[in-house]
DNA sequence: TGTTGGGGTGATACACTGTAACACTCGGGC
DNA sequence: GCCCGAGTGTTACAGTGTATCACCCCAACA
């Protein structure tokens, strides 16, 4: 995709390995719920599991068009509404994108996005104590959770050491 | 404005205090650092903090127009850029929305948002144990932070009493 | 007095993000 | 064959945010 300085993407990996992984377990998960795992949800998955950057919805549907199929933003969308219901992907909301998810998503709590400011990478990990205490907090404010978004923005370990050698 | 079904907003009224403490605190603010409190700057503040559901830009600027005095969405962002940079008001990305913010605002971390998916109003804590507790997850990933969003969706205390005493 | 320069604002235009509505296809069941 | 539902294509549009330029105001300063 027309991109240069990511190189290192490969030793990054977030624990994901990249879209064959990603398609094989959306695959699968398919398979089990009885879901269909189209063609157009196969490229968008794809797509996104390309990167380790996230990518707008514009993004996608350029990447996935060439001479002979158009695909439009608006099937993008469906696409990435039916994978983000199942926790193939990953919505940024701050900045409005999506990239696939590295687990093998037990359930979806106490993600926390690791966005770097510097090589636009962003890094998945859970933490069951930050989790754990939230949840603490919430109960004590009286209130009832159902959906949380935790996004950290700053500079990854990579860059960090990439800027202190210098 | 112009807007009904919030009468317990006076119940609930988060620490702020409503909009006249709001632009207190922001005078003393803008006196201390040496900034502009312009007019505009204060009625964006105003309408955000009259309210405790999350204004979109959009909204503001039909607010504050009037016969006579048309206020453009642009001008409307920019002030907004200017609060939100000196904490006085907070986006809320799930929502691309703003809220005035309701802490003496100590330094702008850990804060946590949470938001009624039933009544839309929006809370603002802080806990210093989630954010105890992330700093150590951020540290173990050799992530090194730099801003933060942390966001909740949910029942509010105020909307599961009321749907409890049914 | 004039002028110069910077911050804030107004206005227009535009890019990006997301959704509504409708038509079409395809496959399965009757 | 017909119907039906899920998925997709297409167009149009609403909502969100930014770029750009012109203007105003006011303070600084010659």
């Amino acid at each position: 995709m027309g991109q240069t300085m990511h190189d290192h993407a490969a030793t990054h990996d977030h624990g994901c390995g990249g879209a064959p992984e990603a398609i094989a377990r959306a695959e699968r998960l398919c398979r089990e719920r009885d879901l269909q795992f189209t063609r157009l949800r196969r490229d968008v998955l794809a797509a996104v599991a390309g990167q380790t950057r996230p990518m707008g919805a514009y993004d996608i549907a350029e990447a996935l068009s060439e001479p002979g199929r158009r695909v439009a933003a608006v099937s993008v969308y469906r696409a990435l509404d039916f994978l983000t219901e199942h926790g193939l992907v990953h919505r940024i909301a701050s900045r409005n994108a999506f990239v696939s998810c590295g687990h093998s998503h037990t359930d979806g709590a106490g993600l926390v996005f690791l966005i770097c400011r510097n090589c636009g990478t962003i890094d998945e990990t859970t933490s069951p104590e930050v989790e754990d205490q939230l949840g603490r907090t919430l109960a004590k404010a009286g209130f009832r959770p159902t959906s949380r978004i935790l996004e950290v923005e700053g500079e990854c370990g990579a860059c960090l050491g990439r800027s202190a050698e210098e």
